[in-house]
DNA sequence: TAATTATTTTAATTGCTATTAAAATTATAA
DNA sequence: TTATAATTTTAATAGCAATTAAAATAATTA
């Protein structure tokens, strides 16, 4: 019975891992070619699958998108939840933020999809993806406002600034690749250094 | 004579422009949906042609993403090539290029497509692209490069830095529209403020 | 081992979309 | 006006890619 039970669990870890690999090869294709441009194909390949065994793990294409950007999301939130547990002042609850989330970025869980595409997910996964993600740059655009309030945050305009801080974060899928002249943590050093001296007063 | 000159003048002028509509439709569809995600028959209902008359003006659907590129292209380079000419020190060369690019961006040329699926581009087109895009960056990146060199500019690492630089200003298509609450002038402060408070000196 | 369940593949089917050719329309020139 | 050229549409064609159902294989349980 023990034994039984502990299959079962690893059957249900499996099949947990295998659908986490499916999202991984998704999102660098994604990445790569877009939404529309990848085809099951090209994501069941990496696998070394047929196309149609990935409807096994996931109900259609458009399921799996949604799959990867509800992760991405995810990831992203948890970043600003932790920044803002540790954090003390605003400034540096930016500065962690940016942290966590290129430690999310560029680790293990990744590759992250870049929400490019979210027309193409249907009605409601939209419109929760897109509520989420408004709800997230608007809790940066007021971390950003408390440091301009506080003075620990040099501002001119704090929607603009979380644009160019979102924007920056966003981009990283489409160059990052792991390299040894450029560490994770230098980037990691150079992107708050950037974004954040720039505003830090 | 001189009547007919002028009316083949208007025509080829005529073609011309209509094909700048083209353009710029197709780069608002792409930036929406992507390149793959978006038909021809998007574009062509923004004009309110048929799917088929795109054909008189490109050659086909890949022509099109590439003339969009290829336009994207041009403006990076023309923002930079004046920001050298005009700036002084590298750091105001690169707050130039920043404020240049950023009037492309939300200009009368717009909308830019953001260079996100070069990979659907054939293949000729496609090195064509990614050499002057990697040219570009390096132009930027040797300018950080000089900057940190002659004490203008404080810089942890120029390449992640160019990276930041240029990926906030290539996520911009993906959320800027015109706005009263937040001017152009207002984005291009906020930006070489965010971008440029933290590597000035 | 035999039976059952889980996973994957093979082999359709279906619809969409790029592309083309021919026809129709519109504009221009004589 | 009439002929010619430019532009657009209508009406195919063709291929790809998502999806599904049935069959095959592999894994698990009794």
């Amino acid at each position: 019975m023990n034994i039984t039970a502990a299959w079962n669990f690893d059957k249900g870890e499996q099949r947990k891992h295998k659908l986490d690999r499916l999202l991984k090869a998704a999102a660098t294709c994604f990445n790569e070619k877009g939404f529309s441009g990848t085809s099951l194909k090209d994501v069941a390949n990496q696998l070394n699958i047929t196309d149609a065994a990935i409807y096994y793990y996931v109900r259609n294409k458009e399921e799996l998108v949604n799959l990867c950007y509800l992760k991405a999301t995810d990831l992203a939130e948890d970043a600003l939840d932790r920044a803002m547990q540790d954090g003390a002042s605003p400034s540096e609850k930016l500065a962690l933020f940016i942290g966590y989330q290129i430690d999310h970025l560029t680790g293990a869980e990744g590759p992250v999809a870049v929400m490019s595409e979210i027309p193409a997910l249907a009605e409601e996964h939209r419109e929760a993806i897109r509520a989420r993600a408004t709800r997230h740059q608007k809790r940066i655009t007021q971390l950003i406002q408390e440091g301009a309030e506080d003075g620990s945050l040099v501002v001119v305009n704090p929607i603009a600034t979380s644009n160019v801080i979102l924007g920056a974060l966003n981009w990283m899928p489409k160059w990052y690749k792991p390299s040894p002249v450029l560490s994770v943590d230098m980037i990691k050093q150079s992107f708050v250094s950037s974004l954040m001296g720039g505003i830090r007063s």
